[in-house]
DNA sequence: TTGAAAGCGTTACCAA
DNA sequence: TTGGTAACGCTTTCAA
């Protein structure tokens, strides 16, 4: 049976409410009782229920994370990436992310992820191009949103963007050093501001070449 | 302000035990009563409180997932496939997952995934060959698990396998009879029981036909 | 520096 | 068929 902080507070003989400030550092304790606990906490391999604290602090200690499929499931892992990273650092935080694909081609009246419905998030992280239409959704519950190698026009969040012209002008004018002079741009959904910012630089490395430009 | 069970028994004029039968969808409940309950959930927008929930039934409503890192960032995304399909199913239960990833070279010192000390899972999905001592040491906390594409000799767990020995045969017997000679067989780690089951397969067949084996 | 007790949003039992 | 209420495990005032 998993302890309390009930047993916590029997077996140190203090109630649980200074256990409830032990366990939060408080420094109103006195480093004898603190001891104290400690030990019996450890003794007991006592952890907090996750449940009972989230309940009273009305915060879920998760944080969403959407891509599409596609992106997921890319043999590159970008994505992946970025997610591993993101559950690095929300370990830290003491946080879980709960990942959810959609489709990308979400429609309307596709649901919105349980973990929006259901508010079991304290926030929410987009990777990569998502539909408009769900973001708006997203936004209209008032969930704070980060966005990770994608922009919206929607200047509601934090974004985190790689600087992709500047990317673009590197690898063209890499290559307009080794003089080629027939330098190709392969692009994906161009329609991606990552995309289209690379096709960008890639335009303006080859106007100051003044170099022709093809574009595959 | 999210609105809860409260609000909800408020607005429909009926106590939040009969709320929350409606629910639970409960048939000791009027046709009428439930009806006229729903529709006011639905004005309200009212979503259960997951935490709370959890706290007096006991459950997490998560899933724990656990591969190793390389595992996960693998260019072949066959676990990213696994876990995706996994969290599918899991959404259909009203499940989460909690992914995280352990280091291959997991020691017994390295800490345990955070879900399993907090008991923030109900049970584990392991995909992938892991440390042998990880799953000791969860085996120990009476925290239930499913295998994914590994096994270990602890007959503890339900195991999902693919037969690897069979579809080592089958591509060794496919060679044969297009009349190759040479056959070699390259793995990657043959600590794996997929590997070396796969191992296996090929070597079956090759005695079956009785050609010289080859190994890369 | 510590403790008592209210309260968080549910579920489940027992009454009505 | 419904409602009252204890209980879940914790945090957070407010007192002591």
């Amino acid at each position: 049976m998993k302890s309390t902080i009930k047993d916590v507070a029997k077996k140190a003989g203090v109630s649980i409410a200074t256990v409830s400030l032990v366990i939060s550092d408080n420094d109103r304790i006195s480093t004898e009782t603190k001891k104290k606990v400690l030990k019996v906490i450890k003794s007991l391999n006592y952890y907090p229920s996750r449940s009972a604290r989230d309940l009273v602090s009305k915060k879920t200690g998760n944080i969403g994370f959407i891509l599409t499929d596609d992106h997921f499931l890319r043999t590159e892992p970008f994505y992946t990436r970025i997610f591993l990273g993101s559950e690095f650092e929300a370990r830290d935080g003491n946080y879980y992310i709960l990942l959810t694909t959609v489709r990308s081609n979400y429609s309307k009246n596709d649901p919105l992820p349980r973990f929006v419905l259901d508010r079991s998030v304290d926030g929410i992280i987009i990777a990569g191009k998502v539909p408009n239409t769900l973001i708006d959704r997203i936004l209209e519950q008032k969930i704070p949103i980060v966005f990770v190698d994608y922009t919206t026009n929607a200047n509601c969040c934090s974004q985190i963007l790689i600087d992709n012209i500047h990317g673009g002008i590197l690898a063209t004018d890499h290559l307009i050093e080794l003089e080629h002079k027939n330098i190709g741009f392969i692009g994906g959904d161009i329609n991606h501001p990552s995309i289209s910012d690379r096709l960008n630089g890639y335009k303006q490395a080859l106007e100051k070449a003044e170099l022709n430009q093809k574009r595959i």
